[in-house]
DNA sequence: TTTTGTTGATTGACGAGTCAATAAACTTCG
DNA sequence: CGAAGTTTATTGACTCGTCAATCAACAAAA
């Protein structure tokens, strides 16, 4: 019954199986048949495709980073006046789609990743420029020269917001996140302002 | 050449060679026999000692979460003012002990281990607790009933200079880490103010 | 001789990656 | 059109390495 065309198809299975599991279990340690086994197909099949765990991991991982880039820029697309534009980027960080246990804790183990997968630090660099510049470039006309300052402590909160989720029990608050992180926004401009 | 008493001292030995080996390795994929080399040993004697590897790995967390808050509590004990305890927690956070590349390893990969080893998860919760009690009660007298509040961002903030200190190049900056929390610090302080 | 320290060798399990084989779909060209 | 050949899909079985944990044995102190 070999379809053609499986490729793409196949290879979106894995990944999103790859997420899946790596959340599940909490770390790195899945292995291929488990992964394989959740999308559908044999361990060699995914040997197949990706040949071999490390590139399906990266691309695991870029797959989430696409997914929260794209929810990122589509806000952006919407948000009026340049708080609109740092609260759209912190609405996307906590969306129910990005929010949500396994990616989160997809999230926490591509940290762990990039400490020895160079390709792994690289992307994870991506995501920290994209997410500064985004946030920078918002808080210009609001603060000025403070801009990068803030955009710095904004950032290390989300990521250490994402760090804390995977502690907790329960499903994801992601409004009580942004509303942290917001308060935390509103405090440093009441501040530029004084 | 078998002395008495060695227990203490091997034990002390493997609980810090833990830590450099996860740290350097930058994930818990580390052998027994890798740490009870560096720890100048067989990987029996290791497994005499700790019965398993992933005792070993609680001990590495015990005692790094312990150094963590002796020096916290000395911090304390100097320290003046409700403000001057703030800080005191903040410098102790990013002290020159605590805020090393691969204690900071450590810290991550525990946090991944307590996705999957419940004691983890309790003792990174105990942790957690505890920053967070301290850091409320010395805020109280400044914010008042904004304390827990404030206490929750600060400590995200500082969770999350922790992780983004991975990735990082160079020798860690814990001047610079504090400095990003105190601004926070001073900014919500500020607005209370108002 | 009992307890404590110590290790080399071994076991047993597990898992990444490879291979050979099978089959369906597509292509070519007489 | 249709046979021959090619590419794509797919997997069960296998190899090969690694590693946690155990064991048997030896040494020295008590």
């Amino acid at each position: 019954m070999p379809k053609l065309g499986m490729e793409p198809i196949r290879k979106d299975a894995l990944v999103k199986a790859t997420i899946v599991e790596i959340g599940r279990v909490g770390s790195l340690d899945v292995t291929v048949s488990q992964i394989a086994k959740r999308a559908g197909m044999s361990s060699a099949l995914a040997h197949h495709y990706f040949g071999s765990k490390e590139e399906m991991f990266l691309a695991a991982m870029r797959h989430v980073m696409t997914l929260y880039g794209a929810e990122v820029r589509g806000a952006l697309g919407v948000a009026e006046g340049p708080e609109g534009r740092v609260r759209a980027i912190l609405r996307a960080s906590f969306s129910a789609g990005n929010f949500r246990r396994d990616v989160v804790g997809a999230w926490l183990n591509f940290w762990v990743l990039a400490q020895s997968v160079p390709e792994a630090k690289r992307l994870l660099a991506v995501y920290q420029g994209r997410l500064r510049s985004n946030l920078v470039s918002a808080l210009r006309p609001l603060a000025g020269a403070r801009a990068e300052g803030i955009a710095d402590s904004l950032g290390a909160m989300i990521d250490g917001l994402y760090l804390r989720e995977v502690l907790k029990s329960g499903p994801p608050d992601g409004a009580a996140a942004v509303a942290l992180a917001l308060r935390h926004l509103e405090a440093e401009l009441a501040r530029g302002a004084v």
